[in-house]
DNA sequence: GTGGAATCATTCGATGATGGAACTAAAGTG
DNA sequence: CACTTTAGTTCCATCATCGAATGATTCCAC
């Protein structure tokens, strides 16, 4: 194999990654409408309860940054989280300005609920694969996911 | 090792990944919710426009059993996409009640534009990997696609 | 061929998620 | 201390979405 046959691979097998990475977006936005209709949840107040989830600590200026929504839709959007009892909120101690949005158990359990019949299916993809392969994509999907927060971050800041 | 640590490390392996899968959606959907303000797209028009490229042929009710949309909420959104110049529609010739849903080059060329600052901090954490290793995981991210197109399917049929 | 049922997309009117303006409370700065 | 900035909320207008109704088309049993 020529440097040169090695290089089109590369770029061959890094556009099939990126390609399959932007149909799993696509296909698992399609999977959580199904089960936002289901719940009867509206799909910004998921995206809300994914990010509070992923980070270690939420204000609702986290979450209008995080989201893209103004302050008053935020505002809006955390009544109803809350009135269906799926965050609670306090006011920070150190700077009152500012809010401190907490998950519920309530938000958890609904979430797994959700999510029963992708891991059913994705459990039967992963049963056939090798333990040491998985262990290396999912620590190529940290990585990614690293990159991803950064362009999400970049993209605000633009 | 023996089977009992070999079953664990498997198990946890599995774990992470879906994990991190977890992670990479709500990451993708906050990277992509953030490009819709900047284009001033909506969100569900963003899922209608993914779902159109990712499908060979479809119809609104193609897109409304999809993601989930009324009819009535489809037609509003195919309207705003045409007045857009981002799909267009034609009737379809061998069942007159339907409609067929094309993808513009308009649309393509916003979804790359989109996908640009993104791609960018990708290519970079893509760049450092073993190209094999790539290809590995992106036929595993082929198989993880079907698994989920499945269990949307059954979501929508539940 | 015919009548009725089912399918499909659209129109219409009501509901509620979202943004902009205004506001109050709190923190930061010179 | 006075002024500016930050953070979250309230109020009101806009528009995305839903359910009901509609018209056109296709399917199916007789």
């Amino acid at each position: 194999m020529t440097n040169a046959n090695r290089r089109d691979m590369g770029s061959a097998a890094s556009d099939d990654l990126v390609r399959e990475l932007r149909i799993f977006a696509g296909e698992i936005e399609r999977y959580i409408l199904q089960m936002s209709h289901t719940h009867s949840m509206h799909r910004t107040d998921l995206a809300a309860i994914a990010l509070v989830m992923d980070r270690e600590t939420t204000t609702p200026k986290d979450i209008s940054d995080g989201l893209g929504l103004s302050p008053s839709a935020t505002t809006a959007m955390l009544d109803r989280l809350e009135r269906a009892g799926h965050v609670t909120r306090e006011r920070v101690e150190t700077d009152r300005r500012s809010v401190h949005v907490e998950i519920t158990d309530t938000a958890i359990a609904v979430g797994g609920s959700m999510f029963g019949i992708l891991a059913r299916h994705m459990r039967q993809v992963l049963d056939t694969q090798d333990d040491a392969e998985l262990a290396r994509t999912a620590a190529l999907m940290e990585q990614i996911n690293t990159a991803t927060r950064a362009a999400s971050a970049e993209a605000a800041g633009a």
